[in-house]
DNA sequence: GAGTTTGAAACT
DNA sequence: CAGTTTCAAACTC
């Protein structure tokens, strides 16, 4: 199927979505130079009813695989430049209202705890423009790909009723909406199968069209952040797993759990025909801490969430930012990613007879379990799908994805041990006995340690893998995914600064997990799992560098900033007061 | 769905 | 840093 090209100039809007999208859903980030030049050539919005029923009718039966590759061969692009990062609505292009200069913007304001702040030197980097026109014509193939997959539409903002918000933001927002879902089911790269699964749209109204102001809206709500796209590469990741086309009709795609009823208007309901949305369940945390799984993954909460008085929400991003800074006050690595990938170069045959290099990935904090035997999700080891290393202070382990006494971690701990134990030997040759001084007897036998192979680490994950939903085991695309500002710093800073990622077999379980309980292990069982890796010195260069990207200039509040009803803010409230303020609230 | 168990996060 | 409390998920029935 082929949809019509909905693209022209629209010269009133200021603000306009170019997000690039395939028929996988995914999104895709065209390398830096291609955009800014083409970002003027714009998205017609459609006519929303037809865009609607062309959505409902034939809701993304493109022939994607061939799209994609044939895009992707025609723009010369190479995949994973920017991969899983962020959703297509969550980049923006805009004329900045100084400079006049156009703008592209990943996720300022659909990302929900990111303010401009945060964004980082990194992605803005790769979408700055060159004006290399072969890259001028990628994108336009972009462009054109994408527009299939986008529309227009516009809808009163709901929170525009505020006075306040009215004051800053008169008139109509126009808002793009990517919110239906696509499965991407194939290891290989773009060979994918897609299938729509939209769960529910809501209608709304059209309201004063006389203003020229356009908003591209956040995405809080919107999207199955949590759907479990049975991804089973990281590769494929360029593309936003979940964009539609969706005009004139906010398409909200809610959970099965989700309350019918949170005083939104007329409900139309559409049933995925799969899929466990539910995501936090919070009750005291207001999901500002890091109890709330979709907060510390660095997420918004969505309306499948069961949580109560949830204040992670676009509505609250002040607050969601103070929670955070205050936590990072804390533990400043409270939202660097948790889980570090060290590839083992030491290749083991495989029960197929095939060689293959498991992959030691690892809790960086490690567990501390004493009744699981981290052989349950209580242990975030296993949870996460790792095994233990010698960081985990667990007892009596038995992680069932590597033992902590079997990690090469502990290994390496024993040989170090044995390497001080040595120093030591030979500091007595010439000093004093003593008598708690380790004998080259009570060395003992090293035979049980293995050589240690170079490990190098190579591959950081981003906690957001951690998150129940996205485990590391079953690598998916991020994208959809509301990302934080910090997750995204942590994320894309490291994307950014990949000059050449190679690839490392993913599943780093050496042994058969049968979990069923997790939707994506059955549907991607059986296909081999790939990864990208990334070379170290880079990424830790870029964690270093992460605390220096505060100072980045700040622009003009967004739209999901601008709209926080709750409670006024302080210009000069600090963030333990505010805190505060909602414990008051309280 | 209710109740229990668990270990991280938060607090002191 | 350690001990305690709080919290929400995982688990059990
Ligand atoms: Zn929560
Ligand atoms: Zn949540
Ligand atoms: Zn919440
Ligand atoms: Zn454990
Ligand atoms: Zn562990
Ligand atoms: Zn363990």
């Amino acid at each position: 199927m082929e949809m019509p090209l909905r693209r022209s100039l629209l010269p009133h809007y200021e603000e306009i979505a170019a997000s690039t999208s395939n028929a996988h859903g995914q999104l895709y980030s065209p390398s830096s130079s291609a955009l800014i030049p083409c970002i003027q050539k714009q998205f017609q919005s459609c006519n929303p009813s037809e865009c609607v029923d062309d959505f409902l009718a034939d809701p993304l039966e493109v022939d994607s695989a061939q799209h994609a590759e044939t895009f992707l061969q025609s723009a010369n692009v190479v995949p994973l430049l920017l991969p899983s990062c962020f959703t297509a609505s969550q980049v923006t292009t805009k004329n900045d209202d100084y400079t006049n200069d156009w703008v592209v913007e990943v996720g300022a304001q659909t990302l929900p705890h990111l303010s401009k702040k945060h964004l980082l030197s990194g992605s803005l980097i790769l979408l700055e423009g060159s004006g290399d026109q072969s890259i001028d014509e990628s994108f336009d193939k972009i462009l054109k790909f994408s527009s299939e997959n986008i529309c227009n539409y516009v809808e009163p903002d709901e929170l525009l009723e505020h006075q306040e918000a009215s004051q800053h933001q008169r008139g109509i927002r126009r808002h793009l909406r990517f919110e239906a879902t696509l499965d991407c089911k194939d290891n290989a790269a773009f060979n994918c199968h897609t299938s729509s699964r939209v769960r529910e749209v809501v209608d709304h109204v059209d309201s004063d069209h006389q203003s020229s102001e356009a908003v591209v809206v956040d995405n809080e709500g919107h999207l199955p952040d949590n759907i479990e796209p049975p991804w089973d590469t990281q590769q494929v990741s360029c593309f936003d797993q979940q964009t539609l086309p969706c005009g004139g009709q906010r398409v909200e795609v809610l959970s099965q759990y989700a309350e019918s009823s949170k005083g939104k208007r007329n409900r139309e309901t559409y049933t995925y025909e799969s899929g466990d949305f539910k995501r936090c369940n919070c009750q005291m945390s207001r999901c500002l801490k890091l109890y709330c799984e979709c907060f510390a993954a660095g997420l918004y909460c969505v309306d499948s969430c069961a949580c109560e008085n949830c204040y992670n929400r676009t509505d609250y991003e002040d607050w969601v930012e103070d929670s955070r800074e205050q936590i990072e006050l804390r533990n400043p690595l409270a939202f660097a990613p948790t889980i570090v990938e060290q590839a083992n170069d030491s290749p083991i045959l495989a029960d197929d007879g095939n060689w293959t290099t498991p992959s030691s990935a690892r809790h960086k904090r490690g567990c501390k379990c004493k009744r699981s035997k981290c052989l349950k999700k209580y242990c975030e080891c296993y949870r996460a799908k790792v095994g233990c290393s010698g960081g985990c202070r667990c007892e009596g382990c038995d992680n069932s994805f590597g033992k902590k006494s079997e990690s090469i971690f502990q290994r390496e701990e024993e040989w170090k041990n044995l390497l001080n134990m040595e120093e030591l030997m030979s500091d007595q040759k010439g000093g004093t006995a003593n008598q708690f001084s380790p004998t080259w007897e009570e060395l003992g036998n090293t035979s049980h340690l293995t050589p240690l192979s170079h490990q190098v680490p190579s591959l950081i994950l981003s906690k957001i893998w951690d998150f129940p939903y996205i485990s590391q085991a079953q690598p998916q695309d991020g994208s959809g995914l509301q990302l934080s500002p910090g997750q995204l710093h942590w994320y894309s800073s490291a994307l950014a600064s990949v000059n050449a990622p190679c690839e490392i077999m993913g599943d780093g379980s050496p042994h058969i997990h049968n979990d069923n309980s997790n939707p994506a292990n059955k549907l991607q069982s059986g296909s081999p799992n790939q990864e990208r890796v990334f070379p170290p010195q880079q990424i830790q260069s870029d964690r270093l560098g992460s605390s220096s990207t505060a100072g980045l200039q700040s622009g003009r509040k967004l739209s999901s900033q601008a709209v926080s009803s709750f409670p006024p803010l302080s210009p000069h409230r600090n963030s333990k007061d505010r805190m505060n303020q909602i414990e008051d609230e309280q």
